[in-house]
DNA sequence: TCAAAAGTGTTCACCGTACACCCATGG
DNA sequence: CCATGGGTGTACGGTGAACACTTTTGA
């Protein structure tokens, strides 16, 4: 199918004189605890050196026969069990001695899942933890700046598209929503307005049923309708057309 | 002043069984002539296998000492003779066989220069050439996946920053502005509206001079004031933090 | 019956958009 | 004096923001 590539000799010489570094993905795993009302993030305690017990992000090396996004998804799935999950990349972090054990650069991925849905049997036999996005520890690296920039990150996606029913489970009340979408932009927001406002984009489905969880009067569950956001989606306006 | 990571041989042989792959910087360079009121591209002829002659973007290997910034930025350096660019990072590409010769991630940068500015026998010498964006030749690997990826990145930065003054030459017509605008959008603009609107934030400096070059009136010329762009730009969003 | 959370409508200010005429000048 | 592009203001509609009271029900 493919011609095979014309192999002249300087040229051939020019690859090969260059240098090959090593290539690590990470990913920034956001999740929400709809009852803990907390924005988290999924961190790991490193088990080898450098840094070996602190804690950091979850993160592997880029192999020779997969793309970028293959090995953060592979990494996703080692840690998560999860495989069909919102995922983007963020951005390629490069300065030199970044790890101090040899010249890597690193591929950061920022992924959304909603807690409920991980294995828990994995996640313990990596050491790792949901903790507080507000109360996180400094991590090893430079992941605290990828954390820093995967939360801007999520403020602008979730400023132009409905992303944030990734981190919902299937079924959630108005309230909790409006939680998350608090947490995400760090400000209280008027539930009227903010109820409108999602009914206008017309792909949440309210329920027969309620939650009676946290109220006497109980609230209504809803769901997000992928089909109605397709038709509708014209709604929001992403320039960066993903 | 740092200290040395501490080297635990298990973890050595870890690491060391890692694939190394080379990795490769890409500019997206942009211009915009004034005259001709275009967009441009600038792309030049690979002079290497594989691909020889074929259009391409202006690249590079990345050195195991620079950082991938410093890469791009050597490169368009080397093409432009410009230093002080507008550049960002816009993704990496990683497909396994982009690069038939060898298996090269490359990071793709996009930047942005004012076309008076270059370096006209450095650019001859690597027979690059400005081209128009809507009359742009194919390009070589994944180069038009890049291009068009940068376009819709200009679009969502020129929406929320005023990014558009960094292809501008330092003393611009509000025409002139206008048209670039109306490139990048791609859509026709009503000019009171637009003057309106750039005078509302503040950052436009009008000089006593008028350009005679396009009507007997005369038009303003303006200056992009950077001061003021510090104090107002409460008035421009961005999600994204940069 | 009351405490606690849920649900719901209206008003107003501002911003983006549509739209048309006079001005200055060189030839 | 006239053709050419330059420069400016107003009116309207839609959207986002502010704001308070009634409903339900378990205890």
């Amino acid at each position: 199918m493919k011609k095979p590539a014309p192999i002249a000799l300087p040229e051939v010489r020019k690859y090969n004189s260059q240098d090959k570094v090593l290539v690590a993905v990470d990913c920034i795993i956001f999740g929400f605890d709809p009852n803990k009302e907390e924005l988290q993030l999924l961190l790991i305690r490193r088990d080898f050196q450098p840094e070996k017990g602190k804690w950091s992000l979850m993160g592997g090396f880029l192999k020779a026969d997969e793309t970028a996004e293959a090995a953060a998804r592979r990494v996703l799935r080692k840690l998560t069990g999860l495989q069909n999950v919102y995922m983007e990349q963020l951005d390629v972090f490069s300065k030199i001695d970044r790890d101090p054990a040899a010249r890597t650069i690193s591929v950061a991925y920022f992924a959304l899942i909603s807690t409920d849905e991980h294995d828990k049997e994995l996640i313990k036999k990596y050491s790792a933890s949901w903790v507080d996005l507000s109360k996180r520890p400094a991590l090893i690296f430079d992941h605290d700046q990828m954390v820093n920039k995967a939360i801007s990150r999520l403020r602008y996606k979730a400023s132009i598209k409905p992303i944030g029913f990734e981190l919902l489970p299937e079924k959630f009340t108005m309230r909790q929503l409006q939680k998350l979408h608090e947490e995400i932009f760090d400000e209280k927001l008027d539930k009227r307005n903010f109820s409108k406002k999602m009914y206008s984009y017309g792909f949440l489905e309210r329920l027969k049923e309620k939650d009676k969880g946290s109220s006497r009067k109980g609230s209504y569950l809803y769901r997000f309708n992928k089909d109605n956001y397709q038709e509708k989606n014209g709604n929001w306006i992403d320039y960066r057309n993903r």
